[in-house]
DNA sequence: ATAGTTATGTAGACCGTCAAGGTATCCCGG
DNA sequence: CCGGGATACCTTGACGGTCTACATAACTAT
């Protein structure tokens, strides 16, 4: 599928952000739902997403709570905080402006 | 200006092969130019400029050639190659793919 | 003289992603 | 009962692109 690159460097946290906004998610279903989604093209290895919630976490944008999952077993649900929807909207509108400028670059006679 | 971070990761080899699609470019014109068009917003850093140069070089991609700049001086003008305008091609649908699929995830309900 | 612009380049640090591995539970089919 | 696959968490090490900072040189203008 996705073969030269799964991600775009450093859209992961937006993209997490942004698949939390509506409801808390665990990390599992976050990876999944990005996945299907974007169509199959955006493709969340474990190796990143965990370091990237871990990360989130950290920097006070998203918290952690133990839950059972859709499954009945015992998952870590992701919320967002105050902090982390300033922070989604921040990295909103950067990603509109460099996308929207790399396509102009892109998008030329 | 560009705060956050000057580039998006991984797109700097497009925006080089497409800005000396039309006509052979010295670095220092092809940062100034991806600077302008994109309305300053994207910031090319010689410390990035130059390693992404070698590297497309070194690929294949682009071809090296002293010349005379604008200014009288001498320059080193990069020009795309056969296998680089299949590069580009590669490089711009990919880049499309992946910013479609962010932008899926991104302007949701 | 000296400061600024053009023009090239390198060194080292940083940091996010990837490939690969590990643990544990649960369910289903054979 | 046993094995494989899915769910769900995690870590380690390597890789690679970008950034900060530095270094050089020539030409221009004050």
């Amino acid at each position: 599928m996705g073969k030269p690159s799964d991600l775009v460097q450093g859209t992961l946290d937006l993209l997490i952000l942004k698949t939390i906004q509506l409801e808390p998610m665990h990390g599992w279903a976050i990876a999944k739902r990005i996945q299907q989604v974007s169509g199959e093209v955006l493709q969340v290895q474990q190796g990143s997403l965990y370091p990237a919630l871990h990360r989130l976490e950290q920097q006070g944008w998203i918290k952690a709570k133990w839950a059972e999952s859709e499954t009945g077993r015992q998952a870590k649900f992701y919320a967002l905080t105050a902090a982390g929807r300033g922070q989604l909207e921040k990295e909103t509108s950067n990603w509109n402006r460099l996308s929207a400028a790399i396509d102009l670059i892109v998008t030329e006679a």
